[in-house]
DNA sequence: TTCTATATCTTCGACATCGTCTATCTAATC
DNA sequence: GATTAGATAGACGATGTCGAAGATATAGAA
């Protein structure tokens, strides 16, 4: 129960993971939306990098002003140590519990569970 | 953002679709904790279950009286169809947001994260 | 037999955390 | 100032979790 990752928060630190250390919000809520086929909203993931933050598992920090024609200036984002450990874990437990689920039920490599 | 899985929900799911249809509360509780090496309560899986069967992805039966020591009859779960592909599009959504983790963080698969 | 003790298993109620949306605010460049 | 990209705010429903209470079966005592 202590430490343990919501649905969503899973899935921006896989984000943050595979983004080197120029991520910000927008290329995360892109990059989920594409990925997952979901249509996430940026204020969602915003608000979830905030609870991260706060918990110790991202850090940030205000990048420098583009040549870009407007905006404010970038807020990036970089998984931090006990993230990596926390999602780590959560991966984990995921593999664990699936893992054999293809013995007891023929039809889930097939059906794209694994 | 609907329906969508808790990470929760999507371990119970799991345990459900391995044991079969002789699941109940207690089982699938301690197939999560054992797993997972979380310390798992019964009333978290009963709330989840109740949850996850009022949105009609798990189905339930009660059991008959077995011939043990004591105890109020087994209410047994079963995965719904749509319970399964539920499940099945969160742990597609996992596996397209990890795939290629390697490559971007070299010592993931190391780690242990795929 | 009937009553109690006891072992299981399930339901409840409350509360913290997470997920999400819409609206609003900032700060760049033109 | 107009426009554009990006970040923050606030609210509220959904999930996650616990601890305690309720129900019901069998075993054994009276």
């Amino acid at each position: 129960m202590p430490g343990t990752l919501g649905e969503f928060e899973t899935l921006v630190l896989i984000a943050l993971a595979r983004q080197g250390s120029d991520a910000y919000g927008v290329s995360l809520c892109s990059d989920i939306a594409d990925r997952t086929g979901r249509d996430v909203s940026l204020g969602a993931v915003y608000k979830t990098l905030e609870r991260l933050e706060a918990k110790g598992l991202v850090a940030s920090r205000i990048g420098a002003p583009t040549a870009e024609r407007g905006g404010r200036r970038k807020k990036h984002f970089k998984i931090a140590a006990a993230g990596e450990r926390a999602l780590m874990d959560s991966l984990n437990a995921l593999r664990s519990m699936t893992e054999g689920l293809e013995a007891t039920l023929p039809g889930a490599k097939a059906k794209g569970w694994l």
